[in-house]
DNA sequence: GCGAGCAGCGTACCT
DNA sequence: ACAGGTACGCTGCTCGCG
């Protein structure tokens, strides 16, 4: 094929090179291209003993639908590019498959990748495909390389000439971390005045210095500097000597790397971080920047945490370096106390003091270090199996990481890419939402001796097996001899479909790399990275339902995703009549989840009963044992409309779905979807939910539950307890400005902006607010609509009303969002609030399952004469 | 003018 | 800017009552 002659591609004026030819191999880290003397390279990054590059040559194209006869013609159109005329470079027939069908296109190439989308729009008459990859990226696609992986190949001086072979690598990195501390006697530091006073690093858990410019004693990790701008320059040095692979920080390009660039302008001092002398650059890439240091990988923990626990790979739920070193790393953090930041200037002013804070500057750098290793091999992970850069795959969506792979894999199979849809078909697709899956409602109660199966991989099982892709949909070639989903869809059986092709190879993939972690000793270096590395491939697998159905796919289809869910219900819907069958009781159900209850069955009758079940599946398709559980809690759902106070038969309860506790026969608790598993309850709440919840899984008593209960409900009334414990953290996922309704979390929000004091709040902060006796006394109404006067569809009447406003006059009710306020300026905590909104509904609902009564909670009841508590 | 009822907003969760 | 299914608190409207 035309792609392995790259060199001849060229219209090539080159002298003869008089370097010699040298055999050698390296790992490729990225790729991206410069423009020299005219001519287009693709830049390799390498790493061998350390950091190169490499340069290839090699030509963009994109596709375009018409036929070898019109080429002449074509070439003569010409558009405009940055203010010159351009035309194509050259142009090609190509047989390619186009949604799954193999038919004859044009390759049009062009002088230079940014001319590609430009290009495309002189030949508006044909269809386009791959105007708009990447160039970089479309290298990597059509020499099938990936991030990661070792390359042996020919080269002349630093021009590859030939890659000879590829392999798996998995190098090791020289990583270096650092930290600033900045003056900050007003809060949060100026970079234009505030000087930056230390800058701490460290290159391993011992070793590590913090630069400054006052001596402290006793301290030998610590430099002196005598000047900031000494401080900067030794920075530099230390670059320069450390030589480190991998540089990273913690927010260090929202933060660090620019506080530091501005002091090093203000102090007329070059800083100093790239291999070659160069300081940082900032990308805008969509919405998100992306700091790079030449020569260096450039690690930001910050966006890369949220990223992998955006996928699934990580969980944290606070992203501050201490809070996520503490959960990822189990440690404590060596800091000992938490720090107040808004401290910093005054420690670094006081001569006793400035010794503690260059201990935290460096237990900063040292915390960051560890956490760097911990999560980079997820990072590099993610590039190796996604084929994404490093860097591009931190702050990749999960779509963009299954897209990747698979449109590598498309051109691997001569397949074009199918273009991403407009916005307009995006949004068709949106307003036409597909029905997902089976959820079955249960009956709340305490159960013992449950068991519960799920089906291994449930989605990708079925594509696998029902070879479910958009081009395998309604195929011609085998009308009527498909596979045929429950919605009437049929799919090819004699041409794997693209999806199930990759998703097949993913699978296959995370089960040799499975098989070899049981070979491994849990806890080594070497299984906690091969552990890595299949989780990734978990996470990915998954992924591709959902990129099926999702609005802005290349490859999106309605009745491929709808055939997938079709199939998903039928199965476990069969599986839970099946168990009803052999006797079982059905309990729930959740998308691929069967729990069931035992009775007087015994194990071996259980995995007798999945073995028969499996028997009946397609290839590729288990149900597995998750675990036996002794005893589990299912609650019924908050009834809402007619509570009718004391007619019990009314209130028909039903069970809540998406909410149970269950204790496994070893005494471990999987808790799902109560609210002490929401941060959006209150500490408090969430501690007596999980204490009541134990008293009855584990001892199974009733009594010690209330007790529990009742003993906070007293303690609260005492107002004995922190205030920390009645916080209560929520979201705010749009701009202020946008909100219709007033919530507690936005009143709380907006009152801390107008004190304009700290930074603001505004999309995504996370509020961390108190529920208190009577709010901040500013006394004004906030109001959510912002302007917009329209709105209000209200069951479309059209109310001679033009008073609306007078509705809004001063309630002499105080609403919670009223009395709410950020953590650090509650004086107090209303305690009939956090008794009846937070703690009596959230366990009454369990207690409820054993008979207990509010009553019984909030003032001892009749079975046991508790008023002493108050 | 007031309280109850209820729809809709909004968030976080489950698989 | 991966899917859909779900629970549930709060706000703010509507409506019935007086």
């Amino acid at each position: 094929m035309e792609e392995n002659k790259p060199l001849q591609q060229t219209p090539s004026k080159a002298p003869k090179p008089k370097a010699p030819v040298k055999k050698r191999s390296g790992v490729l880290l990225e790729t991206d291209y410069i423009i020299k003397n005219n001519e287009t390279r693709v830049r390799l990054q390498m790493k061998g003993k350390r950091l190169y590059y490499l340069y290839d040559r090699y030509e963009p194209y994109f596709y375009l639908d018409a036929p070898a006869s019109k080429i002449p013609e074509l070439m003569k159109s010409s558009v405009l590019h940055r203010g010159l005329r351009i035309t194509a470079a050259h142009m090609e027939e190509v047989e390619r498959e186009v949604e799954g069908k193999k038919r004859k296109v044009l390759k049009v190439y062009a002088h230079h990748p940014p001319e590609v989308p430009d290009l495309r729009t002189a030949f508006k008459d044909y269809h386009a495909w791959e105007y708009n990859i990447i160039f970089g990226r479309r290298y990597m696609m059509d020499k099938g390389l990936a991030p990661l992986s070792r390359l042996t190949y020919e080269r002349q001086g630093k021009r590859l000439l030939k890659i000879l072979k590829t392999a798996e690598a998995n190098p090791t990195f020289r990583t270096m971390t650092f930290d600033i501390e900045t003056y900050n006697p007003l809060g949060a530091p100026r970079a234009a005045q505030d000087p930056c006073i230390m800058i701490s690093y460290a290159t391993s858990m011992h070793d590590g210095k913090v630069l400054t410019y006052k001596s402290i004693k006793d301290r030998p990790f610590v430099k002196d500097c005598i000047s900031e701008k000494g401080m900067i320059e030794e920075f530099g040095r230390v670059m320069d000597k450390v030589d480190p692979e991998v540089l990273s920080g913690y927010n260090s390009t929202q933060f660090d790397l620019p506080y530091l660039q501005t002091r090093a302008d203000h102090l007329r001092t070059p800083l100093h971080l790239g291999r070659d002398g160069s300081t940082f650059k900032v990308r805008k890439r969509g919405i998100r920047e992306v700091a790079r240091v030449q020569g260096r990988i450039y690690v930001d923990l910050f966006p890369l945490l949220r990223f992998l626990s955006f996928i699934g790979a990580v969980k944290v739920s606070r992203f501050t370096l201490e809070n996520a070193y503490a959960e990822l790393t189990g440690h404590k953090s060596v800091l000992k106390e938490q720090m107040d930041r808004l401290d910093i200037y005054k420690m670094w002013d006081d001569p006793h003091r400035v010794g503690p804070l260059a201990d935290y500057a460096q237990g900063d750098a040292h915390i960051t270090w560890e956490l760097t290793q911990l999560v980079l091999p997820l990072e590099l992970e993610m590039a190796r199996v996604t084929r994404l850069s490093p860097s591009d795959v931190v702050g990749a969506t999960s779509s963009q990481l299954v897209e990747s792979l698979l449109m590598c894999e498309a051109v691997a199979r001569g397949a074009i890419v199918p273009n991403k849809p407009t916005d307009e078909e995006a949004k068709a697709r949106e307003m036409n939402p597909i029905e997902g899956a089976y959820v079955k409602t249960p009956s709340p109660g305490i159960y013992e001796n449950m068991v519960v199966f799920d089906f291994r991989g449930l989605y990708p099982s079925i594509i696998i097996a029902h070879n479910i892709d958009p081009f395998t949909l309604n195929c011609s070639d085998c009308k009527g001899d498909g596979y045929i989903s429950p919605t009437g869809a049929h799919f090819c059986k004699k041409h794997r479909g693209l999806i199930p092709d990759v998703l097949a190879k993913v699978m296959k993939a995370r089960a040799e790399l499975k098989d070899k972690l049981k070979k491994l000793e849990p806890g080594s270096d070497e299984y906690r990275a091969m552990f890595a590395r299949q989780q990734t491939l978990k996470i990915l697998a998954n992924s591709y339902y959902g990129y099926l159905a999702f609005s802005r796919s290349r490859y999106y289809s309605r009745s491929a995703a709808e055939s997938v869910t079709a199939w998903g219900r039928q199965f476990i819907m069969q599986t839970g009549e099946k168990a009803e069958k052999a006797g079982f009781k059905l309990l729930y159900q959740d998308t691929d989840s069967c729990f069931l209850l035992m009775g007087d069955k015994k194990k071996e009758d259980v995995l007798e009963w999945m073995k028969h079940v499996n028997a009946d599946l397609p290839h590729g398709m288990e149900l597995e044992l998750e675990a036996f559980y002794p005893r589990g809690v299912f609650v019924s759902k908050k009834v809402t409309g007619a509570v009718g106070t004391n007619s019990d038969s009314a209130a028909k309860t039903t069970g809540a779905k998406k909410k149970y506790a269950l204790i496994d026969d070893k005494g471990r608790i999987k808790i799902r979807g109560f609210e002490l598993v929401r941060r959006d309850w209150s500490v408090i709440a969430r501690e007596t939910q999980r204490r009541v919840l134990e008293a009855i899984l584990k001892d199974g008593s009733k009594e010690r539950a209330v007790a529990i209960v009742r003993e906070v409900v007293a303690e609260i009334r005492a107002g004995k307890m922190p205030l920390e414990k009645f916080a209560i953290e929520t979201q705010l996922v749009k701009p202020l400005d946008k909100y219709e309704v007033m919530s507690p979390e936005l009143a709380a929000a907006l009152k801390h902006n107008k004190r304009g004091k700290g930074e603001r709040m505004g999309q995504g902060s996370v509020v961390r607010y108190v529920i208190t006796r009577s709010g901040g006394g500013h006394g004004t109404e906030l109001s959510a609509h912002s302007g917009k006067e329209e709105k209000k569809k209200t069951g479309a009447k059209p109310a001679a009303k033009p008073t609306k406003s007078a509705s809004k006059s001063k309630s002499s009710k105080t609403s919670v969002s009223d009395k709410a306020e950020l953590l650090e300026y509650a004086k107090d905590y209303d305690p009939d609030y956090y008794i009846d909104h937070q703690i009596i509904p959230t366990v009454l609902k369990i207690l409820k399952e054993l008979g207990v009564e509010e009553e019984d909670l909030k003032r001892g009841g009749k079975q046991s004469g508790l008023e002493s508590f108050f």
